[in-house]
DNA sequence: CCTACCGATCGGTAGG
DNA sequence: CCTACCGATCGGTAGG
């Protein structure tokens, strides 16, 4: 059980080391050396980059539901669970050491093909839609109007975690966090209140 | 002057490289090759692939203004130039290959440091500054309410810029563009209304 | 602008 | 898990 140990350490400052460079900084000989193995020894665990790329990225996704999803999924679903869930995105992203894995690890890809890219569309494509089945059980549920557009909701929520990763990454600013917090009541509260004539 | 020329030439390819694979993909060998000259005449002109790099960034922030700001440069100050700027910023976002140059750009550099970072953190940061002056001029013209958060209205139209290209560049979705303009005057509008107790 | 070269690092393999 | 190695590519330099 050696074996499997190691692998988690690589895979755990893979996740490191992606978080400052990019998913294409997690190169083996930087492993290797941090990690006091040789190259064949990180490799061996993976085969190839793409292999050991695509087992950080699941280690992320993985992080992620733990931080995100997983601490409400008790919740009755609807605005409420909805609003639990966008508050502790935005804090994961924005104390997050690099921002978001993947709003960087999107923008890396998103100009190539290959199978990495592959998993990153299934993973955050799949992530929007689950948040769309929350936006539509809200309005089923009458804690939002009928006429919401939910792919709307969620797109506008999303881009205020971009903007929030960007914010505290590129400008080190701590206002960040409360502005994406303000975005995303705008985006579920504009529709609850603004389209049906409340001020 | 053939020498400008070739200058010109190695920017512009790097523009095009950089679109695909992102900054540091911009490499010597790469322009050498594509462009059929030795790697010695391409460091030529730059010193270091650094100087590179910011050449090719200089060149991206010069076509972005072309695209985004000069066209407007004649409107007056207030919601119809802040409106028309950021629809053009969305349009172009939208249609660029690769799509936004500084989004991609400030992801793949917001975990370093150096003069690249730094020249993005300033063009990005004036860009922005530049665009919180704008609605500030709305605000004073009337056109927007007088509690508006200029900054907060900035960072909801950035947010949706930063959507637009992950839609677009990961997801392929010809809906982006439109979602993107949504949320924008979604951004500038429920401030005039909504804040100000009409529906 | 070129040729010819440098040391470092990349992903990966052979063989144990 | 290791040593020892492969060809390719990286940024960059010397000298012309």
């Amino acid at each position: 059980m050696e074996a499997l140990a190691t692998r988690e350490r690589i895979v755990a400052h893979g996740l490191e080391l992606a978080a400052l460079d990019g998913l294409e900084g997690v190169t083996i000989g930087r492993l290797a050396a941090d990690l006091e193995l040789s190259k064949a020894g990180v490799l061996g665990h993976f085969g190839t980059k793409e292999r050991l790329q695509l087992s950080v990225v699941e280690a992320a996704a993985d992080a992620f539901r733990e931080h995100v999803v997983d601490p409400y999924r008790e919740l009755p679903r609807g605005l409420e669970r909805l609003r639990a869930v966008c508050d502790a995105w935005a804090e994961y992203a924005g104390e997050a050491v690099g921002g978001c894995f993947f709003t960087a690890a999107a923008a890396e890809f998103d100009g190539r093909g290959g199978p990495v890219r592959d998993k990153l569309v299934e993973l955050v494509g799949g992530w929007y839609a689950w948040l769309e089945r929350q936006v539509e059980a809200a309005v089923a549920a009458g804690d939002l109007p009928a006429d919401t557009d939910p792919a709307q909701v969620v797109f506008e929520v999303k881009a205020a975690i971009m903007a929030l990763s960007q914010e505290s990454q590129l400008f080190c600013d701590p206002r960040a966090l409360d502005r994406a917090r303000r975005a995303m009541r705008h985006a579920l509260e504009s529709c609850a209140f603004s389209r049906v004539g409340r001020a």
